[in-house]
DNA sequence: TTTTGACTTGTTGTATACAACAGGAAGAAA
DNA sequence: TTTCTTCCTGTTGTATACAACAAGTCAAAA
C-alpha cells in the first residue's frame, strides 16, 4: 500500500498521491471505464476526501480521469481520433528535445541508461505487460532529463501518461505480437546509448521520434 | 461584476471563474505579487471557498498564481530565463499550428479578423495597454481556430497566458513604445489576412512566429 | 534603544456534514 | 409479462467549522 507517504508533508504527499494514482492507470491497475470512489481512496491514503479531490482534479485536467455528478469518477476511455492527435503532437514534441536547450548526458545518466538497458535485455524473454510498462515509464523519465526546458517537459510528460495506457490497452486488444515489441524497444535503448556516445542529441531525438512513429503505425495497421 | 455567471451551472460556472481570475491577471488588474483571498473571491463570486479553491487550484497548475499555506495566493512573478524558455517553446507550437491539422477558415472567420484588424486600427492613436491586452487575447482565441489539434491547442493556451501578462510588465517597465507596438502588431494582422486569403496555412503561421520572435527581442534588446 | 516573547489577525489546508444528482431495485398497476 | 412509479443507495458538488501556519503588533525586559 502507499502509506509509505505519511512522512511526507504538505504539496510533497499530494505529489505522490497523484503519481501513484497516475501509475495505476497507466499500468491497467485502473482499466479505462473504472470508477473509482473518493471516499476509498482517501481511507487507503490516510486522508479525507478534500485533499484526494485536489488530486483527482489534477489528474481530470490532465485527461486521465473524469468526474460526473452522481455517477462516479470514471478513468477515461480514449477514440483513435484523439489519440493520433496526441501522438502526432507528442511526435513533433520530442523532436524539439533534440533543438531545445539540450543537456549533455553526465556519467551517472550513462550508468542509469545501462541499468535501463539490461532490464530491456531480461524483459525479451521474461516481460509482461505491466513490467514492460514500468520500464518505458523509467526509461521516459530518464530521457526527459535531456532538455532542460521546463515547459517542454511538463507538456511531454502530460502527453505521455494521456497517450501510453491507450496505446496498451489498443495493444492488448489487438494482439500484437509483445515479445516483437519488447525486442524492438530493447534495439531503441541501444541505438540511444550509440547516440548518446557521439552525443549528438538531435539524434537522440530522432531515434526516439522514429519508435514513436513507427509504433502508433504498427498499432494502427493491427486495428483495422 | 461577474455576477451574470448565476445562469450557468455546474462544470461551466467553475470555467467562468477560471477565465475571469486569468484574464483579471493578465490585464494586470492583479499585477504579479499580488495576494488574494479566496474568501474574498467566493464572495464576488457567490459561492463558497469550496469551490473557488478548484479554481485556484487550476490556475496554479497553470502556474499563474501560487498558493502559500498560512499566507495566501500569491499572483507569480517571472524571472526573464523561465519566460525565455517558455517563448521558444511558444514559437516551435506556433509554427506547428501550420502544419497540424490546420483548418481553412470559413466566411464567419474572415469577417471576424476583419473586425479584430478595425479594432486594431483604432488602437493606434487610442491604444492603452489594457485594450491592447484584450484586443491581442481576441486575435488569440481567433487564430487559435486555425488548427483542429485539440492537444496542441490547450498547450498553446497554457502557455499564451502564462507569457501574455509578464511581457506586459516587462514592456512597460522597459518603457517600450507602445505606440509602435501597436503599430507592428497592426500590421501583423494585415499580413496574416493576406495570407488566409491565399489559403496559405503554413504561411499564416509564420508570420506569427517571425512577429512572436521580434517581439521578445525588441523586449530584451530594452531590458539589458 | 534594542530585543524578545506572547498575542492577535488573517490566511491556506483539512475534515465533515449536507445538498444535488444518477441509477438501479422493488413493487404495483396495466 | 411489461411498464411505470417510488424509494433506496451510493456518488460527486458545496458549505462550513476547525486545524496549521505565517507575519505583524505591542508590550515588557534587558
Amino acid at each position: 500500500m502507499a502509506e509509505l507517504d505519511s512522512n511526507l508533508s504538505g504539496r510533497n504527499r499530494l505529489e505522490a498521491m497523484h503519481d501513484e494514482l497516475r501509475q495505476r492507470i497507466c499500468l491497467l491497475d485502473y482499466p479505462p471505464g473504472m470508477r473509482l470512489s473518493e471516499v476509498a481512496l482517501a481511507e487507503e491514503f490516510g486522508t479525507s476526501r478534500t485533499p484526494m479531490r485536489r488530486v483527482l482534479a489534477r489528474l481530470e485536467d490532465e485527461g486521465l480521469v473524469q468526474s460526473v455528478h452522481g455517477v462516479g469518477t470514471l478513468v477515461t476511455d480514449a477514440n483513435l481520433r484523439e489519440l493520433e492527435q496526441e501522438y502526432r503532437l507528442r511526435l513533433e514534441l520530442t523532436e524539439l528535445t533534440g533543438r531545445l536547450d539540450p543537456v549533455i548526458p553526465d556519467a551517472a545518466f550513462m550508468e542509469n541508461l545501462d541499468r535501463l538497458i539490461a532490464r530491456a535485455e531480461v524483459m525479451i524473454t521474461d516481460g509482461t505487460p505491466q513490467t514492460f510498462t514500468q520500464l518505458d515509464m523509467d526509461v521516459f523519465q530518464a530521457l526527459l532529463h535531456l532538455t532542460a526546458n521546463e515547459p517542454l517537459k511538463q507538456v511531454l510528460e502530460r502527453l505521455y501518461y494521456k497517450t501510453k495506457r491507450i496505446w496498451l490497452t489498443a495493444a492488448i486488444r489487438a494482439e500484437l505480437d509483445l515479445t516483437e515489441e519488447f525486442r524492438i524497444f530493447h534495439h531503441e535503448l541501444e541505438a540511444i546509448r550509440l547516440a548518446l556516445q557521439s552525443q549528438d542529441m538531435r539524434a537522440v531525438a530522432q531515434i526516439q521520434c522514429a519508435h514513436i512513429s513507427m509504433s502508433f503505425r504498427r498499432l494502427r495497421q493491427h486495428n483495422d
